[in-house]
DNA sequence: GAAGCGTGGCT
DNA sequence: TAGCCAAGCTT
């Protein structure tokens, strides 16, 4: 991959006016993170924006600022009410990661968010992205910040060919960004950026009629808008099965917490059996769902106990242990408890039709 | 470098 | 419908 020709000092000058400006006039100037953010509200909106859409966190940033308005308060909270919190924003170890965050800002920096990405970096669950995120919208000073949005933006504007996740490419977007980057004006220049890229310089049909920097973009200009960037190729996820048990008492329905290793860790569960060997003198079906995730499709088959199955026998076969914490939840209680989100409807759906 | 890690909306 | 995509990070 050979580097590119150095930007001169007009064009970069020039091309961060040109989005400062675009985004004074066309750019998204309402959202709630955006609103005289403290840097610690600077820090949660962008680790839940982490491959997360903007509309989806929305209702999620406010009920965290109520329930946690600042680091101090997240660094004292439960792992059940951070998890309770988080429950359907999925990516969970962004929770675990914001708490220990929380810790690591209180202890360790004094009660303050750092100003510089190297500080920055230190901190769980912030990387690249999100310590240069923190530094232009926090601070309002430069720092280089390429998201999917940004790496697509200059792969177009560039001519960038290649994979978006590949390390040449990152390198070299890595590189424009930092020449870019403009001394002033950092918060507007950087959500600038993220605005064109999220509402012009869009994957499918980019409004390059609308683009303050069509005249300048080399895929506008030579035709390659739906060659670049290069599209990725995707593997075709892989379909497993899952066994999950609906044990419910009176009026409560026992659930365990996830293990610490595996998807939806730390959430609460129906217990999930290792075996798909089912005794059907032991347990019948309850019920079946589907759910996809990015990397595989889940088929779960939830079951429960027959008539003559006793309790203890349910849980000799999970293997019920100490790590496990089972547990019986009222089903009034369930709103408070961080649940799947595909569990959450199971239980919802099943709730609803026995009343 | 590649895999693991969620979910909901859109086409 | 089935796939694609979204303000990525960690191991």
């Amino acid at each position: 991959m050979n580097n590119p020709p150095p930007l001169s000092t007009g064009f970069i000058d020039n091309f961060a006016r040109r989005v400062v400006s675009w985004q004074a006039s066309h750019g998204r100037h309402d959202l709630p993170w955006q609103q005289q953010p403290t840097p610690y509200q600077v820090l949660v909106s962008e680790v839940m924006l982490q491959q997360t859409q903007v509309s989806t966190v929305i209702p999620y940033y406010q009920r965290w600022l109520a329930q946690f308005p600042d680091a101090e308060s997240l660094a004292a909270a439960t792992d059940d009410e951070v998890m309770a919190l988080w429950q359907g924003l999925g990516y969970y170890a962004r929770a675990r990661n914001l708490k220990k965050a929380a810790s690591y800002i209180c202890t360790e920096l004094a009660h303050q968010v750092p100003q510089q990405p190297e500080q920055l970096r230190e901190i769980p669950g912030v990387g690249p992205y999100t310590a240069g995120a923190i530094t232009n919208f926090a601070y309002n000073k430069p720092a280089a910040i390429v998201d999917g949005n940004i790496k697509r933006l200059f792969c177009r504007l560039f001519g960038i060919h290649g994979q978006l996740a590949s390390t040449p490419v990152t390198k070299q977007v890595w590189q424009l960004a930092e020449q870019l980057t403009p001394a002033t004006n950092n918060r507007s220049y950087a959500q600038g950026l993220l605005d064109l890229g999220a509402t012009i310089c869009k994957p499918r049909s980019p409004l390059c009629k609308q683009c303050p920097l069509a005249s300048d973009c080399v895929a506008f200009q030579q035709d390659l808008i739906h060659e670049l960037p290069t599209p990725k190729v995707r593997k075709s996820t892989p379909t497993k099965s899952g066994f999950f048990l609906w044990l419910m008492k009176e009026d409560k329905i026992y659930l365990v917490r996830r293990p610490k290793q595996g998807i939806w860790s730390q959430l609460w569960c129906l217990p999930e059996l290792s075996s798909p060997q089912v005794d059907k003198q032991v347990l019948q079906e309850h019920g079946t769902f589907k759910h996809v995730f990015s990397h595989y499709k889940l088929n779960a088959h939830v079951y429960q106990p027959s008539a003559t199955t006793n309790e203890q026998q349910l849980l000799s076969m999970l293997g019920v242990n100490e790590e496990l914490h089972g547990s019986y939840v009222a089903v009034s209680e369930l709103a408070a408890v961080g649940l799947p989100a595909p569990i959450r409807s199971y239980l919802e759906a099943t709730i609803d039709a026995l009343q």
